[in-house]
DNA sequence: TTGGACTTTGTGTGCGTGCACACAAAAATA
DNA sequence: TATTTTTGTGTGCACGCACACAAAGTCCAA
């Protein structure tokens, strides 16, 4: 492995010369700085990040906005993957605070703006589950300079600053949930779509993985194949069983329902007691009711979104932009796993292991 | 975060002795080391792993005996894990050698023993797809004391040197099969699992997958549910062809095939010739010939057995090991991804990219 | 009381890099 | 020509740890 001293050797320079020359600090006369160039090509010299982490004793500090409820344990796991990662750069001079907020609660997120730009953090890590207020989050980071990345909820913009996005496919999310009702259920079934939420018009997932689902049977030229409802008194279970019976009166072919978002374990209970079982399910997130329906439901397919490797991979780019100089701004869409009560202790192990 | 030096304070001794207290040296006074565990418990000390691999310039070389054919992508998807893994822990004073064996040809694992034991190298990651072979090989480094991992395929024992095996759960792999053709074929068709490779007594792989196929029917107490086939023959495409026609000839209500290799692709091909695209398939591995055949073939769902992530772990388990003092032994099952046309992009993403 | 053998403890050096600083050479100005 | 400014280059220390080696302490027999 070639050192900076070999590379000064070859050169013909020293040391400090070549690290003038790594770190673009200027001072340097060109045709030396092409020597130096050309001795790191040929003895393809990479710098020892142990050492540089070593060396510069910056001690860098995240700060990471993150919602504080919601589906609980989702961003429960988010939390786990956030730690895990700080862990393993920790000894890189890297660490980070979880700044927490109610997204439910208007005005909530940008409160933290006070902490997050009062100088002791050097990015941002962004849950902008609340669109405007993220987009003003943002802005303030263009502003001071400060790199951020944008974990589980994607606002396309095209800013300096910015580190790209860690998350779903909302849209394909939506896709391979008509593809699974698709192959689970007969040719000539109705399907339902249901929103078990408030607030879905300011929902951007949701209605990314409505807009992916319809795309799915317009592709295949199907019309007319779903319906699309809302069901707003999810912790009223009476209430809840008594729209399902409805909908099942209303369209007699009904066979399978697409959940978006983790409630998926209310409707298997509601249609094990109606005796449905023959209905098709398809939800999302690995939480903890859910896996217990899994147990007891046997047509129900859960997609994960992976909360956990979001937040882990989301410090990461933030480690490789400070550490490797190495910035990506692509968006990193994490695997749709699709599961189901035979490979589910896999998805479990794998949430709660470090990286061994 | 503190340092040894903030250790030997607090302990009232030299930064040698806590040294020779972390690193169980011996040569330490009962008192002084008692005093020196409560300081590091107190200071919560962590050594600081990008000063530990400077420190100590040993290179561990690792050895690493994966088979050169076999469906070749797996393989070559195995490498790249392996790779990535070597990268990350190159600046840890960690490098590694793969070793390429013909495991269609008895004795040529063997026949690595002497460049593995020429005393370079420090531990093994092996791929134990020749059952009698690996065990000796196994056997040898619990002679010599060297370390090793298993990944891909296990074979069990509890030794000394083991340092735990990382792949797929064949048993589980193989339920799962059935679950998603349960699921995507009416309650009374019949299904039937095709071995497509020659040599199935010998690998273990495929008997787990049949074993836990089996195992989803009787749990549910469905008799006689599915057919199980070999077929040697796989290159011979009209061979092939005349022995599905006959296949479905015989069992008029076949409407599912599991495949236990990554060979499904030939026959989602034979099948779209004979308009059977009503008959769902499930196959393994992401391998070019399969993600295409997913494109034509709407009924197909691939599992995805995680190659490059085994070896990428495989490689780490000996870091953590070496570096961190951290030695695992049990067993860790990678996820089995579901895949299919809606979300095979994720997964090709996953498989090109770092871990960023 | 001294010397030797052994045990226990302390000190110093180097790993590869980043960075501050010293210094020399060249260029600009007086 | 003397002095200041700019530009280019080299040197030395620190980061936290492992490890070799030196030093100090303990014990006991002569």
């Amino acid at each position: 492995m070639a050192r900076i001293k070999d590379v000064a050797l070859k050169a013909g320079v020293s040391v400090g010369t070549v690290d003038r020359v790594i770190h673009d600090r200027g001072k340097v006369a060109k045709d030396v700085e092409l020597k130096v160039k050309e001795a790191i090509r040929l003895l393809n010299y990479q710098p020892n990040l142990a050492a540089r982490s070593l060396a510069k004793k910056a001690n860098h500090k995240i700060a990471i906005a993150l919602p504080d409820h919601k589906s609980d344990e989702f961003w429960a796991d988010q939390n786990k993957g956030i730690h895990r990662a700080l862990h393993s750069v920790r000894n890189f001079g890297f660490s980070g605070d979880i700044l927490k907020f109610n997204d439910q609660k208007k005005g909530d997120l940008l409160s933290l703006r006070v902490s997050i730009f009062n100088g002791d953090y050097e990015a941002l890590l962004i849950a902008p589950t609340i669109k405007s207020e993220a987009l003003e989050m943002m802005n303030l980071c263009e502003e001071k300079g400060m790199p951020y990345v944008q974990i589980n909820s994607l606002i396309e913009r095209e800013e300096d600053q910015s580190l790209g996005y860690v998350g779903q496919d909302s849209f394909k999310a939506g896709s391979l949930g008509a593809k699974l009702l698709d192959f689970g259920t007969p040719k000539d079934a109705k399907l339902a779509l249901l929103h078990m939420e408030y607030d879905v018009e300011n929902s951007t997932h949701l209605l990314a993985k409505e807009a992916g689902f319809k795309k799915y049977w317009t592709d295949l030229n199907v019309e007319n194949k779903a319906v699309y409802l809302q069901i707003a008194d999810v912790e009223q279970s009476d209430k809840l069983k008594s729209q399902i019976i409805q909908l099942l009166e209303d369209f007699p072919k009904l066979n399978g329902l697409f959940i978006t978002t983790s409630r998926v374990h209310l409707i298997s209970d509601v249609l094990m007691q109606l005796g449905r079982e023959d209905i098709a399910l398809v939800g999302f997130d690995l939480v903890q009711e859910n896996i217990e329906a899994l147990k007891k439901y046997q047509k129900l397919f859960l997609i994960n979104q992976n909360p956990s490797l979001q937040g882990y991979y989301g410090v990461m780019r933030i480690f490789d932009h400070f550490l490797k100089n190495k910035s990506v701004k692509e968006s990193k869409y994490l695997p749709l796993g699709i599961v189901t009560l035979e490979n589910v202790d896999n998805y479990l192990y794998m949430k709660d292991r470090d990286n061994i």
